[in-house]
DNA sequence: TCTGGGGTCCTAGGACCC
DNA sequence: TCTGGGGTCCTAGGACCC
């Protein structure tokens, strides 16, 4: 791309599209599973899920063949064996899908560099600029298509539309392996007869919501009044669906995000809370948490812990210091003290899973002095300073990146098998 | 025989300040 | 001495997305 080429996609941002369609969104299909029967070609055809098995586990990616049988994502794995007798279970290639999910998105930035990449295996792309060079957006979306499945060898959807919103729609709309592109002049056409449950935030909760009230095409949540909308599913999302109604969902591609917060949680089965028990599974996340922070130059002064109960909802407990966290051993005792407070509500409850997160971050460029944490903030001072604290995270740290992950850990934090393979949570928390 | 792990955003009430 | 209105921050819960 040349300098000048970029300059021409930036002046264009900034105005509101009203000629073609200039958004693009591209969705590589059933990700995960299509990597796997590309990587094996004795899957190809066969109805195959990522993750879970027939006992147990809870299923990653079904391929095409298996959805056919009602097989989903984030279904548990023996209710996927009982739909569908003939599914294969495959453990899962984690590393490939990073690799394979780069090698996608760096033929996207040979489209335009205003790309947006929104999680492993989709990005929205601004096209505005890049007409003059390639051709209209279907001729683009057409060449995406072609060039990911010669050069990459994966199938993936494409949809083009006005509006972000709309294009991410169209391309659910073209799964699988297809390309829709809705030409101007033509949304409320294409958007009527679909069902609301295409629209970004309308999830089971609101869809079910919404067909209590005999709404479940978009056409039908169009012809109701705003107000009423707003009522149901809140202020916000009712502002959203009215945007994109009138067509003028302002939201633009922005090809840098920051992350807000960074957690780890574990699930459990189910447990009576113990002592031990519970600081052994804090320490763990924390460390994750701690660490990640530390490698991204950042810390965040707010601590949420989220504790789930065998039956019930999960009950979240948060913190906000006046400093700033990302040593481990002081977050695993904010979190040891959240995490109680939330137990000690619900006494007699087994748990079934504990998180941690740390939100409101900021840069950590400078170290500034560490944390003797002034006394409103209520758990106990450790025995060790905050700077004995951030030189055995400092050891620690450079142990690991020389002798990998498990060369060393905190003491309680070392004792673990997890549910889910190791290299799932590692793609799960790489930096897009 | 109840389902993983990573996130984002919204809402509502209360505290506090001006 | 009681009262208004607005803004910001914090906490807890919930819906949703990949």
């Amino acid at each position: 791309m040349t300098a000048g080429y970029s300059n021409t996609c930036s002046s264009r941002l900034a105005a509101v599209p009203s000629g073609g369609p200039t958004i693009l969104h591209a969705d590589l299909d059933a990700f995960y599973a299509s990597v796997e029967q590309l990587l094996d070609p004795a899957l190809r055809g066969q109805p195959i899920a990522v993750g879970g098995g027939p006992s147990g586990g809870v299923v990653l990616a079904a391929s095409y063949e298996a959805k056919s049988f009602g097989v989903q994502g984030g279904m548990p794995g023996w209710r996927a064996a009982r739909l569908c007798p003939d599914l294969v279970f495959v453990r899962g290639h984690f590393g490939e899908y990073q690799r394979f999910g780069d090698a996608v998105m760096e033929i996207l930035e040979d489209v335009t560099p205003v790309v947006e990449r929104i999680s492993i295996d989709e990005a929205f792309l601004d096209v505005s600029g890049a007409t003059h060079l390639f051709g209209p957006p279907d001729v683009i979306g057409a060449a995406i298509r072609r060039r990911v499945r010669a050069e990459v060898g994966l199938p993936i959807s494409v949809g083009a539309a006005r509006t972000k919103h709309l294009a991410k729609i169209a391309s659910q709309v073209a799964k699988p392996d297809g390309l829709v592109v809705v030409a101007p002049g033509t949304e409320r056409e294409f958007l009527d007869p679909l069902p609301v449950g295409l629209i970004w935030g309308v999830g089971p909760v609101n869809q079910q919501r919404l067909a209590h009230l005999g709404i479940h095409t978009i056409g039908q949540l169009a012809e109701t009044p705003g107000s009423a909308v707003e009522h149901i599913l809140g202020r916000a999302v009712g502002h959203k669906l009215s945007a994109m109604a009138r067509d003028a969902d302002p939201r633009r591609v922005v090809t840098a995000h920051r992350a807000g917060s960074v957690g780890a949680q574990s699930a459990l089965g189910r447990r009576r809370p113990a002592r031990d028990d519970v600081r052994a599974v804090l320490a763990h996340l924390a460390d994750r948490v701690a660490r990640r922070l530390r490698a991204k130059a950042r810390a965040g002064r707010t601590v949420t812990v989220r504790v789930r109960f065998a039956g019930m909802a999960s009950v979240t407990r948060s913190l906000t210091l006046t400093q700033p966290v990302a040593t481990t051993l002081t977050l695993t005792e904010i979190a040891e003290r959240l995490a109680w407070s939330a137990i000690d509500d619900h006494p007699d409850a087994e748990i079934t899973l504990l998180a941690i997160s740390v939100s409101n971050l900021t840069d950590q460029r400078t170290i500034q002095p560490e944390l003797e944490l002034p006394p409103p903030d209520p758990w106990r001072p450790g025995s060790a300073t905050g700077t004995a604290r951030r030189a055995v995270d400092g050891s620690m740290d450079a142990i690991r990146e020389r002798f990998g992950r498990d060369a060393v850990g905190y003491l309680p934090a070392m004792r673990r098998g997890g549910a889910v393979p190791d290299e799932f949570r590692e793609l799960a928390e790489h930096e897009l």
